[in-house]
DNA sequence: TCAATATAAGTTGTGCACAATCTATTTATG
DNA sequence: CATAAATAGATTGTGCACAACTTATATTGA
């Protein structure tokens, strides 16, 4: 008779509460994918023309930190969402350090057709306005736990 | 005078939980990756690792059934695991399309090493036990909200 | 003024994720 | 039994993420 492999439950997979996180987010992006295809976007390239869809125009850094992205994964999405002819980017002539992400005329246009897009996600967040009120405010008080508890470790 | 670039709050990216998710698992594995490091792993090598110690011996699909992961994903990563010398990776006699994944030795002893990895995450996910099961309980409600919505469109 | 430092963006390399395809084996069916 | 269909796993190609490095420009401060 042998001993059960995993006695100890704090190595369990399914206590895990980052494995339910892990498999929560790429079920949300299995969710948008079909439908933010219709549109010619990934999910994350959704994000960057959501942020310019309330900024406009954004130097990239500035885009790195509205969505917590930096240069390495931003500048290869930035060129296709450029070759897709939904943004512009230009040096900046007052300081040439800076890249200015602005949309076209078609990455404006793009909007009123991802307007659809939530709508088509459906209510399979929450049932209720209440109930996504409550959600929202445990995810982002929990995001600013590990938020902070990264940034002590950066700093100790 | 111009108007406001998105008078539409459905389009805001802080108000999509789906960003907030996004976000989080983010910064759940940035705290784990300094962690697992240490032992030479990464966060979806760790995931593997876990349902190992549970179950010591999984064919490739099986381990794909426990993670929600295809073969495209898992194959590299466990010849990575491999190389490590974490696991050995076997054709089942009986049926040869199987590859049978089970712990070397050197797999078994991390075990011991992957009992500190829960303590030095520390309690940024939940301040108490109560919080804890509240949060699990949601996250595994709205899980299983996305995964039945998409699988209806699936069938649909 | 000009050398040290800092900052912005891009590049390279590694490792997931996932779609699509391929090969080998097994099972189902005529 | 022979062939069609199903299944398991690997491979190829694309697109993130992120670390480490490079280049160009700006800022600083001796």
């Amino acid at each position: 008779m042998t001993k059960p492999a995993a006695p100890d439950p704090t190595l369990l997979l399914d206590n895990q509460l980052c494995f339910m996180i892990y498999r929560l987010q790429r079920s949300i992006t299995d969710r948008y994918r079909p439908i933010l295809a219709e549109i010619g976007l990934t999910y994350p390239q959704y994000l960057v023309m959501l942020a310019l869809w309330e900024s406009r125009r954004l130097t990239v850094s500035q885009l790195g930190d509205r969505l917590s992205l930096d240069s390495g994964t931003l500048s290869p999405l930035l060129k296709r969402l450029e070759t897709a002819a939904f943004i512009q980017r230009k040096r900046s002539t007052v300081d040439e350090r800076l890249v200015e992400i602005s949309l076209t005329a078609r990455g404006r246009a793009l909007r009123r057709q991802a307007l659809a897009v939530p709508p088509a996600i459906g209510e399979c967040f929450a049932s209720s306005a209440d109930e996504y009120w409550a959600l929202r405010h445990q995810l982002s008080s929990l995001l600013e736990r590990v938020e902070t508890a990264n940034a002590a470790d950066q700093a100790g």
